[in-house]
DNA sequence: AATTTTTAGTTCGTATACTCACCAATAATG
DNA sequence: CATTATTGGTGAGTATACGAACTAAAAATT
């Protein structure tokens, strides 16, 4: 390679914050690559999206952005794409016209079916550097972790009463 | 809140992946507000780019993308919004034309020893849900996974022989 | 009942974070 | 030494992931 002769370990590579952002990376990548091989399509935020409509039909989009803990734009655009993908269907709520009851369609329910298997073993295999033990001790502090500092989120996850 | 009579807790929210997500979602927030209250108007990537180039000058693009672990598009983009604050110079190197060498400023130096104390601090606020003991395992668990699971990502980290 | 405040959704703008395809230049191979 | 393969950087395209500002509608207040 060029140009490689002075290069020095960075503080950077012992921070949780680079830590977790390369995790993350390291998460969707699997994710996008065992959904590809099951023929799907799907971003680990549009699966979460589906999930939480096909548990909670006629949910509104503020309410799933909450529940997934994401900001009202970004799923805007999640949804519009579930639905051009004929995932989930929206229309305008009789009750409240401002909101948009969301719902799953047949073939979203067939995607779920399919796809989410592979993401639980996905989620396993996103930790192979770990021990049984060790994964599950990194879960619950990541739990914790993410519990207590929820509020220091732009988009906190919130749930209903 | 509207329409929120039928809400699950969702599997999801038990899933690494998701967990992970949510962290780095936080920890993104608070970089970004903690330097912002400095005076300074960096994302994490930027703050990740400039550090490696300060401390290894003439250092080409690719090289930088392995170190921090991005691909080489992203790094593209990442530099071009430091050249434009003129926190780094970049220009086309003599050995290898194809390559550019990157140099920090005295501005980025300045900005590097500003924001350095504030980024610590950050990775301390956002386990604030934690112990000490349990931010201690948790770091450790967190460069285990990220270890081992490297070759998973997309944009693995790559550091030089 | 009229006004104020809040909320749901969208539009616009910016910054990751990638893939694919391409060009120019270097390195490796026959 | 000529050809092939690889590499550094960029352009185009897609999908998060936000903030700010806006419209329309509902809720709260006076």
């Amino acid at each position: 390679m060029a140009l490689r002769e002075h290069e020095k370990i960075l503080e950077l590579h012992g921070m949780p914050g680079h830590l977790i952002r390369r995790m993350n990376q390291i998460a969707v990548s699997l994710f996008m690559d065992e959904v590809g091989k099951v023929g799907f399509d799907l971003t680990p935020v549009q699966y979460a999206t589906l999930v939480a409509v096909a548990e909670n039909p006629g949910i509104d989009q503020a309410t799933v952005a909450g529940m997934v803990a994401y900001d009202r734009v970004t799923i805007g655009g999640v949804v519009d794409r579930l639905v051009q993908k004929a995932f989930i269907s929206r229309k305008v709520s009789v009750r409240d016209r401002r909101a948009r009851e969301l719902f799953i369609t047949p073939d979203g329910e067939t995607a779920i079916a399919k796809i989410t298997p592979v993401v639980r073993e996905t989620q396993v295999l996103m930790l192979n550097g770990l021990s049984d033990q060790e994964k599950a001790v990194f879960v619950s502090l990541l739990k914790k972790a993410a519990d207590g500092a929820n509020d220091l989120s732009r988009a906190p996850l919130r749930l209903a009463l």
